[in-house]
Order: C-alpha cells, then structure tokens, then sequence
DNA sequence: AAAAAAT
C-alpha cells in the first residue's frame, strides 16, 4: 500500500551516495511536499507527505560522550543531507546545529559542556524542529540502534516543561527499570542547569517498601517510569496528569504491541488526554514491525512519522558470526575457552539466554577464578539489579549474562561483543525468530557508530532455520565461523570485525 | 517465555 502511493522518483536516501546529489534531491523533495501541501485538499497530502518522510532511511549517527576516546563525533556530511521535511502543513527546517532549536542557554550548555555533544546527529536534526516547534504534534520515529534517539524525547521533555511550575508536566513510560533509570539519568545529565528535576517511578527494593498511601504527591516537571507502577502513582492520585504536556513512548513498538504493553499504554494515553486535554505523544523505537506500524498510525493519525526500512536496520559496524556447535555444553566451552579469550581483552560482553533459570546456570557453568561475570534477570529484588547494572557499568564485571530485560536500550558504549546463547523466538512458536529482540540485542553492541561483533550459537536444524530467516528478513548474510574448536577462527572473526 | 503491579 504505501509502496502503491509513492511517487516514482521517491528514492532512499541511503542510495544517494554523493553529498551533492543528496542535497538537490532533499530540496526538490521538500519543495514537491510544500507545493502538494498548498495546493491540494488536506486528506491525501498528508499522506502523501508522510511517505516521504517515511522514504527518508536514517543511517547511524555518531555522538559522542565528553572525555571519552573513541571514533570522531559526527558524521557531518550525512547530516546536511536533509534540509526540511514538511508534513501536515507544517514545514519543519532541519536543525544543523542545536543552536538552531531556541533552546534554553542552560539547556544548550547541558548539552555541550556536559554531555559533550556538538551538533545534532541526523534523527535529532530532523525530529527535534518537530517536536519543539508548534503545534507540538505527534510523532513517531523510528532510528538504528545508538543512533541518538533518548537525546530526541530527553530535550523535548526538558524544553517543554516550566520550570517554575512544581507539578508533573512530562512522562515518559518504558519497558524495563533499567531502561527509566538509564533515561533519568541521561536526562539529569543533560538538564544540569535547567533546576528542572525528575522522578523514577519504579517499584523500590523491598528494604525500602512503602505503602502508596504514605507516599508525598509528585512535584518534580518529569517523571520517568514502568507502566505498572506510573498506574499505581495515577490511580492513588500521587501523579498529577492535568498538566502533563507530553507523553513519551520509549521503545514505543514493545509498549504498543499486543503481547507487549498494549493496555496499559492506551489506558495511561487514555487517562491523560482526557485530563490534560491534548498532550503531544512522542513514540521513539529502532523497530516497528508491520502490525505495530499499522497499529501506531492508527493511534497517531495526524503526527509526523519516520520509518525506516528493515533492509537498513542493521549497523554496518557491528559484524554478526553464526557458529555451529554440536550441543549445550559446547557452547560453554566455546564462550569460556575461546570468546572469552578475546572477548576480554577487547571490551565487556554481554550473553543474552531464554530463560531466568538459564542465567544462573549459565552463569554457574562459566565461573572461573578469573573472569568476573554476573547475570540479571527480572525476578531478582531491585537492590540487587540495580547493583549488578552499576558493577557492570563501572566496569568491575567484564560479562553480564542476561534475560532479554536488557535487550532494549540498554547503553553501555564499552560493550562490543554479544553473544546468542538462545537465539530470540517468537512466544508460542518453534522457530519462528523475533526479529525486533534480534536486533536490539545486537544493537547493545556498537553504540553511537562504535565497532562490534556478534557471535550467534546455533545447535541443530531448529536454530539454523530461525538464523537462516533472520538473514532473509533483514536480507543480510551472516557469515559463519567455520570450525567450533578452532581458536584463530575466532581471532580471524573478531579481526574481520576491527576489535583486535 | 520475558517483561511489568501488587498481592
């Protein structure tokens, strides 16, 4: 349907391979959208425009933290390649440099002098004039992995609050506690010298349990948080959402989808459109496969959207091996005997396993004096979760053994290899992959353009029909690591990939 | 099965 209504000439951007003809051809397309947007009824432009931008594939950006070595910051003449896209009526500059945004002095320094960014990677130059800009509409973005998008809704939550008004005005809902508190902490970062401040509205460790009703009414503009406990703080009337002026979706695919979050988004999106009127809703993913994606534009009708193509999804910089091993414990042998090996040397690693009962054994089976490994999982109490994610990021553990609780978001740029001990299925199928929680596993590897590798663990014909699928559905070959017990194939590998 | 509420 949407491939029917584009315009003939439409053309990926990723296609576009010189600078010069990039920019002709961003301009002749926001000229054709300005023309179509005056000149015609509402109903079909707005379609039409929106397959525009749709048609824009983003590549990924780097960004940078402060004092951190690593590749150079941006990729600058990717970024100029978009000039304005224009959506609604509405026709949106896009930002080359922050200083472009009106955004606060103390917002600006946050972002330079704290968070050392220079200027915007490519999904911030093009959706932060539209989320910044009124009538502050809808918009749902999808991005790669590491490209830059907690920037995106951070700062439009933070420039869109009064400081001086100490009542909640922003919420931003997220799959995991880790993901609220990793997105609280970036947006404390970024917003040092705002005076704005921020909630985390997670369930406490049990040593700190409270019950709700003793519980102070929320004051901070922002609050960052799991569906079921943002519930909670609304339905005993703890979270004020009459003023709440914007709703973030992070991982917005996960929150949307029927065997995800579903209702409880429609029902905190419900709730606080009706008591706060219209809020603008920000939904922000590196994926959207095509029953959300039907789904959210149904829900966004009249916001701007950008999606990317599948085909373009996966980061070139980080490199994905299959290797065949004859059973379960091969592949201990393979992790501890020759991943490991250089695996450590390298950066930190992270195993991603089916099942909680599997990171513990896992993790039992790779115990050796020398190697300082942990593992998380969703049952464990929020004292010792949160314990386990501040000693993987201090880098006191090297390897961190894990449910797909931190598949998501989760943004360690010292991580650079990831390995599928289970590979990712669809719930109730057999070898059906998930392709989503395939990608965003490996996209913990190579944060902001950083190198990575990627090694899958396949045992039997069940695991090669879901990894052949997964090579299919992104249409990228994965090549293999021909022998399971020879170390320089390894070595070969993580060389091919730029780690050694 | 994993995640997320509290119970």
């Amino acid at each position: 349907m949407a491939d029917k209504a584009a315009s003939p000439e439409k053309k990926s951007w990723a296609d576009v391979e010189e600078e010069e003809e990039a920019k002709a051809k961003a301009a002749a397309e926001a000229e054709a959208a300005a023309a179509a947007s005056s000149s015609s009824t509402t109903e079909p432009t707005v379609e039409e425009q929106a397959k525009q931008i749709e048609a824009l594939s983003l590549a990924p950006a780097v960004e940078d933290a402060a004092g951190e070595e690593g590749p150079p910051l941006l990729d600058d003449s990717d970024d100029s390649q978009i000039q304005a896209v224009t959506s609604g009526g509405t026709v949106y500059e896009s930002a080359t440099m922050f200083e472009d945004l009106k955004l606060s002095p103390e917002l600006l320094k946050g972002l330079h002098d704290e968070m050392g960014f220079s200027r915007p990677s490519k999904i911030q130059a093009i959706t932060l004039p539209m989320i910044l800009t009124p009538p502050y509409k809808d918009l749902v973005a999808q991005a790669h992995n590491g490209s830059g998008k907690t920037t995106c809704f951070v700062l439009g939550m933070l420039s869109r609050v009064d400081q001086q008004r100490k009542i909640p005005q922003a919420i931003c809902i997220c799959p995991t506690r880790e993901l609220a508190q990793q997105n609280k902490a970036v947006l404390m970062r970024m917003g040092k010298f705002t005076g704005i401040t921020c909630a985390c509205a997670i369930p406490p460790a049990q040593k700190d349990y409270m019950p709700i009703s003793k519980m102070a009414p929320i004051t901070d503009q922002i609050v960052i948080g799991t569906s079921g406990t943002l519930i909670k703080w609304i339905t005993h009337k703890k979270l004020a959402t009459r003023d709440i002026k914007i709703l973030v979706f992070d991982e917005a695919d996960h929150m949307l989808a029927e065997d995800g979050f579903r209702s409880d988004s429609e029902r905190m999106m419900r709730d606080i459109q009706r008591s706060a009127g219209g809020c603008q809703v920000l939904l922000f993913s590196a994926t959207f496969n095509e029953r959300v994606k039907d789904f959210v534009t149904k829900v966004i009708r009249d916001g701007n959207q950008i999606f990317v193509k599948k085909e373009e999804l996966t980061l070139e910089k980080v490199k994905q091996y299959k290797v065949q091993v004859p059973d379960e414990s091969a592949k201990i042998e393979v992790i501890r005997d020759k991943i490991f090996e250089f695996g450590q040397k390298v950066g930190q690693v992270i195993i991603f396993v089916r099942t909680k009962q599997s990171t513990k054994n896992v993790h039992n089976a790779l115990t050796r004096e020398d190697y300082v490994c942990s593992s998380i999982q969703g049952s464990l109490d929020q004292s010792e979760r949160e314990k386990i994610i501040q000693e993987f990021k201090d880098g006191y553990t090297k390897v961190l053994i894990s449910t797909d609780v931190l598949a998501r978001g989760f943004d360690q740029a010292q991580v650079n290899l990831v390995i599928n001990y289970d590979m990712p299925i669809k719930y109730g199928t057999r070898d059906e992959p998930d392709y989503e929680v395939y990608l965003h596993r490996i996209g913990r590897a190579g944060r902001f353009g950083r190198k990575g590798a990627v090694f899958n663990l396949l045992c039997g014909p069940t695991d090669n029909v879901v990894m052949k699928k997964i090579e299919d559905y992104f249409q990228h070959s994965v090549p293999e690591v021909r022998n399971w017990q020879r170390e320089e194939d390894f070595e070969a590998a993580l060389k091919d990939a730029g780690l050694l």
